[in-house]
DNA sequence: TGTACATCAGTGAACGCGCGTTCACTGATGTAC
DNA sequence: TGTACATCAGTGAACGCGCGTTCACTGATGTAC
């Protein structure tokens, strides 16, 4: 779980009172817009339930988010966040060596669309322009960044007169990664059965394309 | 458009009073409801707004179908059989080359993404699990068929010895194309920008990983 | 340390809305004779 | 060819429902003095 704990104290102890004012609403009513997403859909999603979640008034959540689509971007904003966050920590700087390195940053991804599934939902299926939203826009490509430095790094072995451009791996491997994503690892009801682990999958395609690039440049 | 004319007489010639019976109410509703699901998303099609397009009563479509869910599923239905149809037709038995094609069968695959949005998503993003419907099951596994059978002739000249399992390297081809299809050639607001034609960009992708294929096997 | 007061997070009632679905019905169509 | 009748596709009104959002309000919190 990539958000910080929701909990406000008098939800936490239940022998307390309930006091007036929540103390953590807008955590937790992210909490409870994660969980109901990740049951129904970004669309299936509704203020109000949130709200009864987090055990506020239908009005309350408007203190803390301008309307439905503020609280859906944030959502997706920090969904990107951790993303971002999470692939870099698998790249590692490339390290022992990029191709390992690579396929590490694959397993991450499929782990995140697994794991969270509400937030990689509002990320890559809430139906939104993300080109509308400038902040959203901003964080989305700081975590493509990491995949586009990976990708640099791994066909810098290549020979430059036959090496294909980088933004152009990058755009294949991520490609792949949110197909697997998003047909075999999804986290709801969705999800297709699949004979083998999507991270197999995704290693050995990896695997094969990358030795593709070495024999022939797109 | 795969499917047929939707205009009932008496819609068609407006000069015409409108008839009791629409005479054609099924498939009106069927275009209705691709046109606002390509607009809004599968969980943004409603029964009554549908309706109200095909200028009938709100109650008129349970004629048709049992509840909503039938109707989408009508939907994903007719998608993957002229899914299947359109890719088996790119295929065409493997002429002139495998190799040649199968990119044409990729080509095929984004073009449908694109050009049927509303079916696209009600098949890979209804959130309903496919499993359910037994008919859609089987639809849609004469789709991945023409795939399957694709990649095992595209294969057959691969040493035996080295030779990947065709299954998997389907489910590559399938996982690539869909990805690029979600995140780049979608039909609707929620497509990213690219900095070339997604079918250059499968195009590369699918040969890479075949070259890859001659070199190692999963 | 105690008090007055500003702040503002939450309340609860209400708004207008559109939904999916049911129901008894009506009237167009086509078939049997 | 004409008529009686069964069929059934569509009507229109109604149901219960839950939504997003607004509004005047209330009461807990914390700060200035």
């Amino acid at each position: 779980m990539y958000h910080k704990s929701v909990m406000s104290w008098h939800s936490s102890d239940p022998g307390k009172k309930r006091s007036y004012h929540h103390g953590n609403l807008r955590e937790a009513l992210i909490a409870a817009a994660l969980r109901l997403i990740s049951e129904k859909g970004p669309a299936g999603f509704t203020v109000a339930e949130a709200a009864r979640a987090a055990g506020v008034s239908p009005a309350a959540p408007y203190r803390h988010f301008r309307d439905r689509e503020e609280l859906l971007a944030d959502i997706a904003r920090r969904g990107f966040e951790a993303f971002g966050a999470s692939l870099r920590k698998a790249w590692d700087g490339g390290r022992p060596t990029p191709r390992g390195a690579l396929l590490r940053l694959g397993v991450a991804y499929l782990d995140f669309a697994r794991s969270e599934p509400a937030a990689y939902a509002a990320m890559f299926e809430s139906g939104t322009p993300i080109s509308n939203h400038p902040q959203l826009h901003a964080v989305s490509e700081e975590a493509f960044d990491v995949l586009r430095e990976a990708c640099d790094a791994v066909i810098a072995s290549v020979a430059p007169v036959s090496r294909p451009p980088g933004l152009m791996v990058a755009l294949h491997i991520w490609s792949l990664s949110h197909g697997i994503a998003a047909l075999f690892a999804r986290g709801d009801a969705a999800r297709r059965p699949l004979p083998m682990s999507p991270e197999e999958l995704l290693e050995a395609g990896v695997l094969i394309y990358l030795d593709g690039l070495k024999t022939a440049a797109g």
